[in-house]
RNA sequence: GGGCGGUUAGCUCAGCUGGUCAGAGCGCCUGCCUUACAAGCAGGAGGUCCCCGGUUCGAGCCCGGGACCGCCCA
């Protein structure tokens, strides 16, 4: 604990682990499930990989989640925060290999069991470093809960959604062309590839025709594919070549005859205008291939190599097939092109190896049939996206949906529920009895799991306290990349499985970039790692800089926030020290204003909280960071802590004084858990008010607001401004006391406000005639003769003011001389205008 | 190729339905150790709101065209 009287910082490495502790011990993160999901709030958090390390996507979304956390918490509602971390198939699974790998060992000399074993001790050493992460965060999730998407309970409901699903006809195995990951050796999912610029070879190659009347040319960057040709493909509106559709061609060194077909995929601009078709080893080719009935040949591998389809090639590197493919056609002259070619190549977005498009046995599941109900709850308004830009890309997403390949060829995951016994196939979540049953060896996709994790979490399939206390959850908060991959896939099996929107709002939030503009990412070295950050600024200041930078686009990630969160920590924390170091002891807070400032500073307050609680329900963090930032700064302490010095600290306003610390102390606690509570726990009387974390969030008082007061002492501020300018202005030192005589309204009760911040004596103004005249609302203060005016000085800076003002006079008088302006614009700007009008020729009067 | 977003002060960004909107933080300059905070306080300088046209009484804001940057999807 500080001692207030001499220590004018706020340490964050001392007191968040200590504030933390207490948070952790009350239970308040923990609360018994009770109640339904309706009164209570609840936010499932995207599992961070449980190989993860805290990064600024982890950091943001934390603060995000904290504050709608802790602010409905402290508004009353039952809040809970689901943690946990997912399993992460490819990921962990390669964390392991590599370790084994340093050891002499590897996956396969382990086997299977063993190896599994060895990722869950791996897991029990390793994978809570970022749950304590999240913990330096300050983030109030329920450290009690934790749950992984490889646990028992979570098992079970996986595997009764996936015999669901394949009982509903929906599962399926099908040979179908995946993205083949060379890799890890597995199958992965569209989302999981990335494409990348690369500059390829583009052959033209010539396909001789089989009645020997000429050649069909065709374009391709993979050549060795030729060798799985089965068909050529021209544009059906290619006069060029019409009279070859239905002609057969030969497939040089394989010696097939190809089929010459039409279809609407061939571009007649691009390449020659003929298309070699390998269905088994290109996406598009594929599609094309399915829709006309052709062969589908396999001579590229799952291990990279050559199959024995490409005979004489079998058994070479992709690579090597090309050089000797290539060779073979150049010997053959059939080569009759060769340039440079640009083009976007998919790579594994886990291996970063280059995909290898490959016909293989999976499991996939239809999507269509789930997809529908998602959108509708989109369309619907059922849930809601923030921002609503993204609602479309969701929509769209859905609406072109594809089979989701679900199979993967790892170890480390879900492990899929599918029995071989011969012929026989069954799925169930038990083996099935009898011997001779052979497991399908391949896990599902993490994202299957994930696709369950807002109520897998809680317990379903049974029916637990905790689902019916927290399902559905309320706002899922996440970035963009994972809005199809994950978010839309939720919705999907949480429609399909309890019936319900798995959440009624989802935020998508800001990808920090770094300061540069560049992706933030280790491989780069542009990453910027939140612990450090946390430990130079603290919690509180990485918290508010990160809110305080995010929008609905990406930024660039802005250590200036972070310091200014910093200084406002800090600036609170002194702030507080002057209230209560000053106040009068056994005061109770309470609003007891008995002067303008005091009715002032109240009615900021009530607006404060007021606009603070809309922004945060509007999903607005950055404006109600710097919102509060704004009201400590500008309001607080530069004014009403000025404002109060030098009046006695008796009962009325040292319980005013108690009463707005505490309201802004609540009011920020959301954003900047730490400092605020560290102060709630100097303030008289806390032993018995309990933590912060638990106390009401401050509700605006419509009562204490008071436009009177609000315009009384902001003519007070504009007046101590002008004269504190003037000073500047004229190169009078800001500390003496000047003489002076106020000539201005509206300052019945505040002008000795006046006179103490802007170091004047209103009393000493005399009558003669003033040498300096500083125009303040309501009139102006003037300056008699003294050695610190320069009336020469002086005369000349009004000069320049009255020159000013008559230009603008004169612009606002041909404004409203604007018959247009007059008849159109609405009446309160043609108002506006007048009244600007008589203020500017009242100031040119007073001069 | 399709779609979306951006371009405002030296830097990072706010600017809602067109009318006190030209702003904030940082940086810079000047002056202050004013009994909460010098990691502070006070004051100040600084902008062709990317370019060109248009609509309007009035345009960072709306429309059309262009340039550049970024993201997503194919």
């Amino acid at each position: 604990m500080p001692d207030l009287t001499t220590t004018t910082r706020f340490d964050p490495a001392e007191a968040e682990p200590r504030i933390m502790e207490r948070w952790l011990a009350s239970g308040l993160f923990a609360g018994a499930p009770e109640g339904d999901a309706d009164a209570n709030y609840s936010i499932a958090i995207p599992p961070p990989n449980v190989t993860g390390a805290l990064h600024m996507g982890h950091a943001l979304n934390g603060s995000i989640q904290d504050v709608l956390i802790r602010c409905r918490r402290m508004q009353g509602r039952r809040a809970e925060w689901i943690l946990g971390t997912d399993h992460a198939g490819i990921a962990t699974q390669k964390q392991v290999e590599k370790r084994l790998v340093e050891e002499g060992s590897s996956r396969e000399a382990l086997g299977r069991e063993a190896f599994v074993e060895r990722v869950w001790e791996w897991r029990e050493e390793f994978g809570g470093t970022i749950i304590e992460q999240f913990k330096r965060l300050g983030a109030s999730c329920d450290y009690t809960r934790e749950r992984f998407t490889l646990d028992d309970g979570y098992h079970d409901a996986v595997l009764k959604v996936f015999v669901d699903l394949y009982e509903q006809g929906l599962i399926y195995r099908d040979l179908y062309l995946v993205n083949w990951d060379p890799g890890s050796r597995s199958a992965i999912s569209d989302l999981e590839v990335e494409d990348r610029e690369v500059t390829d070879t583009l052959y033209s190659i010539a396909y001789p025709l089989a009645d020997g009347s000429g050649e069909v040319v065709v374009a391709t960057v993979r050549p060795e594919t030729m060798l799985a040709d089965t068909a050529v493909a021209v544009n059906p509106g290619d006069e060029r070549f019409a009279h070859l559709v239905g002609k057969t061609v030969i497939l040089p060194l394989v010696g097939r005859e190809l089929q010459v077909i039409a279809d609407e995929y061939v571009k007649t601009d691009f390449g020659t205008g003929c298309l070699k078709i390998t269905p088994g080893h290109d996406p598009n080719d594929f599609e094309i291939g399915r829709r006309h009935g052709l062969e589908e040949i396999s001579v590229i591998g799952e291990d990279g190599r050559m199959t024995t389809e490409a005979g004489e090639y079998a058994g070479l590197s992709v690579a090597e097939a090309q050089q000797r493919v290539v060779a073979a056609l150049r010997e053959q002259g059939l080569v009759r092109a060769e340039e440079a070619y640009p083009h976007t190549v998919p790579y594994s977005h886990r291996s970063g190896e280059r995909i290898e498009p490959l016909i293989s046995e999976q499991w996939f599941m239809r999507m269509d049939e789930l997809a529908a109900p998602a959108i509708e709850a989109v369309t619907s308004g059922r849930i809601r996206i923030h921002p609503e830009s993204q609602a479309r890309r969701y929509v769209e997403w859905l609406e072109n949906i594809r089979p989701w390949c679900i199979s993967r060829q790892l170890w480390w995951g879900h492990q899929i529920p599918v029995w071989y016994r011969g012929e026989e196939v069954y799925a169930g979540i038990e083996p099935p009895a009898g011997d001779g049953w052979t497991q399908d060896a391949d896990v599902l996709d993490t994202w299957f799991s994930s696709a369950l994790w807002p109520f897998a979490t809680l317990g379903w399939p049974d029916d637990t306290d905790l689902l019916r206390a927290y399902y559905p959850t309320d706002v899922l908060s996440t970035a963009r990349d994972i809005l199809f991959l994950w978010v839309a896939r939720m919705v999907m099996m949480g429609l399909r499985f309890t019936g319900e929107i798995p959440f009624t709002d989802v935020y998508v939030h800001s990808v920090i970039q770094a300061p540069d503009g560049r992706r933030m990412s280790k491989s780069l070295g542009t990453g910027i790692d939140p612990l450090e950050e946390i430990d130079k600024h603290g919690a509180d200041a990485v918290r508010f800089g990160l809110l305080a930078m995010s929008s609905t686009q990406d930024v660039r990630y802005s250590s200036e926030k972070v310091e200014q969160g910093q200084a406002l920590a800090n600036k609170l924390f002194n702030a507080s020290r002057f209230v209560l170091l000053n106040v009068a002891e056994g005061v109770a807070p309470a609003p007891r204003p008995t002067r303008p400032e005091d009715h002032w500073i109240l009615s900021r307050l009530q607006r404060v909280i007021e606009e603070t609680g809309a922004r945060i329900d509007a999903f607005d963090f950055a404006k109600a960071a710097l919102g509060l930032y704004d009201f400590v700064y500008g309001e607080l302490c530069d004014w009403y802590l000025e404002l109060v010095k030098g009046r006695e600290y008796d009962e009325e306003l040292s319980a005013t004084l108690l009463h707005v610390l505490r309201e802004t102390l609540a009011l920020a606690h959301p954003v900047i858990p730490f400092v605020t509570e560290e102060i709630w726990s100097l303030l008289p009387g806390a032993e018995d008010a309990g933590l912060l974390a638990g106390a009401a969030f401050p509700q605006p008082d419509p009562a204490l607001v008071d436009a009177g007061a609000e315009r009384e002492i902001g003519a007070v501020i504009e007046a101590v401004r002008a004269v504190r300018s003037w000073r500047t202005g004229a190169g009078i030192a800001p500390g003496p006391v000047l003489p002076a005589r106020l000539a201005a309204d509206g300052y019945e009760a505040t002008a000795p406000l006046v006179a103490r911040l802007a170091r004047l004596d209103l009393d000493a103004g005399g009558a003669a005639p003033a040498a300096a005249v500083v125009p303040v609302p309501g009139g102006a203060i003037e300056l008699p003769p003294s050695d610190a005016v320069d009336p020469e000085a002086e005369a000349k800076k009004l000069a320049a003011r009255r020159a000013e003002l008559e230009g603008e006079i004169r612009r606002a008088e041909g404004k409203l001389a604007n018959e247009g302006f007059v008849a159109k614009a609405p009446a309160a700007v043609v108002d506006a205008e007048r009244a600007k009008l008589e203020r500017m020729r009242g100031e040119l009067a007073a001069l």
